[in-house]
DNA sequence: TATGAATGAGGTTTCATTCAT
DNA sequence: TATGAATGAAACCTCATTCAT
């Protein structure tokens, strides 16, 4: 009884597997088409559901994009803490950060074409949001960088500058990633962003 | 009575000084609500004029989009062309460039804004007029570096990973432009930047 | 544990009880927004119910509506049937009409309302069972009045007007509780409208 | 060519007929639906229009109310200031009043309908109007009455309570016209309901 | 050139109702 | 009895576009 109802006709996706489905599928739709010209239609044939499924799990089109930004966020910040190690030389340190961030946004681009999209972005509260991640991010940096500076392991230009740097550095290659499809290979490109930083190409 | 009209307090705008407040007008508003979000209306509306009249000279909201894209990327690729040195030693060549390119973001900030969401972007026309911008700028930022590394004048790495790594630099500029509406100091930038480049902070 | 859950503090309620909390929980809604902008979810909530006990208790939204209407006509007309004193004089009889009707009102403002927009309503066959109230309220006060005026008692004006004169001097008091939320007070009321009636202003 | 063109075809309404017509529909439609179950789409079909085009002339479902019920309230205070006659003496006042009031009720039962469903009704702001109305129409009543009191032409009872009164029996009228669709004649249910007034039953 | 009016399609959201468990 | 999940229909509203003048 309890076998052929579990397996047998299962046409009902039971709920946390549904609510899944939906947001992934509205990962991929914000990621195409942008938040405001989604159709929420389109997320919902995409996720197999009907639509009012969405409104039951997610209450409304602005929530459901709000999670998947402070989602995309959490995955990156997550990922750059996990690589975080303080006691190791700077240039690991720097290489930790730019591999965990890069392999993030390589691993889900859906997610990373939305956040990035916000940079240039419209909604209020999805922009804050990334604008914190941001700055957050490159304050980061520039606190490790000064503490190079204060050992002596690095010299004294401005650090909050030189984080902007290293952060455009990285950066390029997601725009390029965005722009092209093509993936750049991570580990060759932060080879060549730390050589560049550290030696310079004088 | 007639002649009042025409010439005297200007009631009638005549022509092209309409389809430039529309064109103005239209820029604002996309760089506002993108593209999708865009409500034509508010693009007449605040250009003084009646929705048709929009139609009338562009066609088309897409045909006006576009239009937008091409004459942003063309101001963009104009300015640094206009700066374009050849004979110049290469920091010097480098510094005109990025301070064109960066001049002109700063001085256009919804052009600008609107080029760089198309980098994340959804339609296909306007992405791939950006993607071959932007590939065309690095393209020739890399020949410019090529050519001094066979005059010996520059170290040996990749160029084109160099020229992305410069552009990327320049662009931490715009991102930050963008997300905090606060412009950093561009010569302040450039200097900083090329001086990462030539020596690095190592 | 299973007495516990039955009895002790009581976490599943039984039937009846459910039922009665659904059906006031409808008074109150029904009554706030109206038959067709109430929602079903709001009514089960209040009733701290899953919606779906609503249709298993009450077969539809509608059916619970009519059920509603009726018991509110039953209130009332059981109120004034219980007041009725056939051999007290005229001015009694009606006192005690006057009084027990406004009574209900007063006491169940909820119901009242929804028994009153039915007036002006929309519901076929709720509209038909408030109809058929007001007609045959107005038809046993004229029967009263005419048996006063065969006796002697009451001068030779047309009965039902009457009728329909002294149900609309107890209305306006209705429609001030609705409209204002203050009641005027019941005695008083009764008091002039009888006053009034019987012996005029002039 | 013009005359052509201005009567031959003529398949385009021009603005103000059409949109008078949407709100002659719209009295109608809700009306028979009540707000909140009234679809704006047969509102449309009933005035033979496209559903934006209710939108383009009134801005929102709420507005389009609202303003039937300020119409409403202006026909009824437009024709009771119209038949007021200061110097008349009271009974001729008194006449006027409910005579002017009842017909325009009569004239129009849709808006009516609408108004006295705000009695009992949800909308704020609507209900908010057909407040003000009442209790206006009460306290001028109540004046007259008090100024005939002083004069000395009628008995000492409490000016508002008559006032009340007085205006219960005429609205009694309107509940049954709502209730039955059958009107009754105005003249008699105006001389019955002053006779009763100033003479009583007794 | 310029405009007010008009439209059809499609947007997000809510609803009454039902079903499997 | 009771529930969470699911659905199809329909709600209000906005949009890009066109047309008659």
């Amino acid at each position: 009884m309890s076998e052929d109802k579990k397996r047998g006709r299962r046409e009902l996706k039971d709920s946390p597997e549904v609510k899944q489905d939906v947001f992934d599928a509205a990962v991929e739709v914000f990621a195409r088409y942008g938040y405001g010209a989604a159709p929420v239609q389109k997320i919902a044939d995409a996720a197999g559901v009907n639509k009012a499924m969405l409104y039951y799990y997610f209450g409304s089109k602005e929530e459901l994009y709000n999670l998947i930004i402070d989602k995309g966020i959490s995955a990156l910040e997550g990922a750059v803490a996990a690589a975080e190690s303080e006691n190791a030389p700077l240039e690991e340190r720097l290489r930790s950060f730019l591999t965990a961030y890069l392999s993030v946004v390589a691993a889900q681009p859906g997610l990373a074409r939305i956040i990035y999209r916000e940079v240039v972005g419209v909604g209020e509260r999805a922009r804050q949001t990334v604008a914190d991640h941001f700055t957050g991010s490159i304050r980061r940096l520039a606190d490790v960088l000064e503490q190079a500076q204060r050992e002596g392991r690095l010299a004294n230009v401005e650090a909050s500058l030189s984080a902007y740097s290293l952060f455009g550095m990285a950066n390029i290659f997601i725009s390029s990633l965005m722009l092209t499809g093509r993936s750049l290979d991570i580990d060759t490109l932060v080879d060549h962003i730390l050589n560049l930083f550290f030696n310079g190409a004088g």
